[in-house]
DNA sequence: ACACCCATGTAACGGGTTACATGATTCA
DNA sequence: TGAATCATGTAACCCGTTACATGGGTGT
């Protein structure tokens, strides 16, 4: 994910300061990206303000470096919502966490777009699992240098296999879990106001 | 981990070329790091090259561009291990796989510096539970813009968070299974030696 | 006293992505 | 005939990392 998504979506729920941003990446965001470093997020506010994405107010301060407050603009809004809408594509990895990025700001969303997003990361999951599953995974042809306990390597790469593959099945369990409550979820909202 | 890295680590196992390596980095390789583009292969074998840590062979055609087949120097091979052997300290997320680049390589090392890495894999994680599983998840006061369902936000967090506690859990529960199996297995064959 | 937090940045470097370049062979 | 595979690469760009720069306030 992109960190100038990132920021767009982060400034949508309130103004902030670089700093502030910062300390969010560093804490809950931090699960969502590797970590980032204050430097590139000055250097990125700055091309974003440059093209007109976010604007900011100067606090002034006497002697410690004044505040720059960031405000997202419209502009900046249709940016991300065309990203946050745009057509998804499930990645090859899915500890690359796509699906996740986008549900963040599930709340910009409405439930069917939700769960067309979950569906369809679901349906690549489990087209990955039928292609990927039982195929041939020996090391091609070997000829190990010294180094390599020839024995160990099949041990170790079916330890390795099994992990990911259970790894997956967990993934899907738990994105058929959240379209079944969202669906029911929403059942609940429509009965609730139907009866009002 | 870096594509050098793992350019080593390929080439204990067999000479190949960078159109062979890309060709594993999009299939068995694919579960362990982001696309790797050819145009970045070449220039990093380039780069190992001319540092010793790979020769190549040429081996001549007439009309297609000749095969450089690339092999594994003992240079190489120690900065293979300098890498495999130097200390672990896991990464935040556990998606970016730095065990697994590891435990890829596993046949490399023998079974107790196999263990303690997953032992201290285990024991970050663990910690990571205690510390992050019931920490306070609300975002901030916050002052949505007109994009933002309020009522929603709360709601997705949840969800997000039970997949991403679930998941950490279940992949705790593998770690711990993997040492018990690799420990038994040890066991068993300390006993076949014995009674030999 | 010393360390850490606050709050801003610039510059150089490194590695991954995209675009460009070439051209034969194999398969549907 | 057209698409995919084989097989090599260079150049420009973008984004992330590391190092450098400044300096007051707060807590132990």
């Amino acid at each position: 994910m992109k960190l100038e998504i990132l920021i767009l979506g982060l400034l949508n729920f309130k103004p902030l300061t670089g700093y502030d941003m910062k300390k969010w990446l560093d804490t809950e965001g931090r699960f969502m990206r590797p970590q980032t470093h204050l430097s590139q997020l000055y250097r990125t506010l700055k091309k974003m303000a440059e093209e007109g994405w976010v604007t900011f107010e100067v606090e002034e301060r006497d002697v410690q470096p004044d505040l720059k407050i960031y405000t997202i603009t419209p502009v900046g809004q249709q940016v991300f919502l065309n990203w946050l809408q745009s057509p998804f594509t499930p990645s090859f990895r899915y500890q690359d966490g796509a699906l996740l990025h986008r549900l963040f700001f599930a709340s910009m969303l409405n439930s069917d777009q939700v769960l067309d997003l979950i569906r369809s990361e679901l349906a690549y999951r489990k087209e990955q699992i039928a292609t990927y599953r039982h195929r041939d995974r020996t090391i091609y042809e070997m000829q190990p240098t010294n180094i390599v306990d020839e024995d160990k390597v099949p041990y170790y790469l079916e330890l390795i296999h099994e992990g990911g593959a259970s790894s997956i099945d967990h993934y899907v369990g738990w994105l058929e879990g959240i379209i079944e409550r969202i669906e029911s979820d929403l059942v609940d909202t429509e009965n609730a106001v139907e009866t009002t």
